[in-house]
DNA sequence: CTCCATGCAAAAGGTTTGCACTCCC
DNA sequence: GGGAGTGCAAACCTTTTGCATGGAG
């Protein structure tokens, strides 16, 4: 329980039935729904809930910086409810599942001023690869 | 010129006009383009290329590993010939543009085995974000 | 009471597929 | 000559959007 919930709250997000089973799926599960994922568990919840809420929501979260978006196998986005912990991630090429992980010293630090050809750099994600145990 | 074709056929990678000039596109500038991109230069050499062939194609050439498929910004995947150098992405968050950048060390050594929960770790990538100078 | 959020359904990408035809090896 | 590659168009999947209704603050 991180009480995703909690923290929007305090923000003065406007608060709905929708919007707080969204954010209690994404905060219960500590895995990476894709919106599809998102819209099935909402669903059972509250089943008048609809698709283009769901998507309305996460996109919303991302904007406000609680969720993080990301790119793991096939064309659907995955959604990450743990954003105030810096981390990376790790994903099977099998079967598409991402897991947290937590590697040591700071990515960007490896990027010399050399290398950011006047970019603005704010920040690195860095996706490890391979297979877990299941898909071995 | 990485010459991509000719490490093609050195393969024994089966060559058809549609095929030539998809490699060509990508290999000729060493910018990172979409599927459609590549569709639209493709087809300004041989007009009756198809969009389904180069889709074709560039799965193709990911499978083989002679080129590799970059999420940036948007929905749409950009596909790097340069996939026989080391090197990661430095991404815009404004426009999409890609370039490459080679940092220093190896991103796979930052993650030690206690991080690596059974899985078999075979790659690492690092996505730079930041604002390029056109968009700052 | 006033917006903002929602539902519905349609549209908009982006990518994949089925099938008959072509042409490289 | 045979099987892989191609073109076309339709299907598919994911995400976005327009608009009228409904409910939170």
């Amino acid at each position: 329980m991180s009480n995703l919930l909690e923290r929007l709250r305090r923000r003065g997000w406007r608060m709905t039935a929708q919007r707080r089973v969204v954010a209690e799926v994404l905060d219960g599960e500590h895995i990476h729904l894709t919106a599809d994922e998102v819209l099935t568990r909402a669903t059972a919840r509250l089943p008048e809930i609809s698709r283009a809420t769901v998507y309305n929501t996460l996109g919303e979260l991302v904007a406000l910086g609680e969720v993080i978006e990301v790119s793991s196998v096939g064309r659907a986005k995955r959604y990450d409810p743990n954003a105030h912990h810096a981390h990376q991630h790790l994903v099977c090429s099998g079967c598409g599942a991402v897991r947290d992980v937590h590697p040591g010293g700071d990515p960007l630090a490896a990027l010399p001023d050399s290398e950011r050809y006047g970019f603005a750099v704010t920040g690195a994600e860095v996706t490890y690869r391979g297979l877990c145990p299941d898909c071995t």
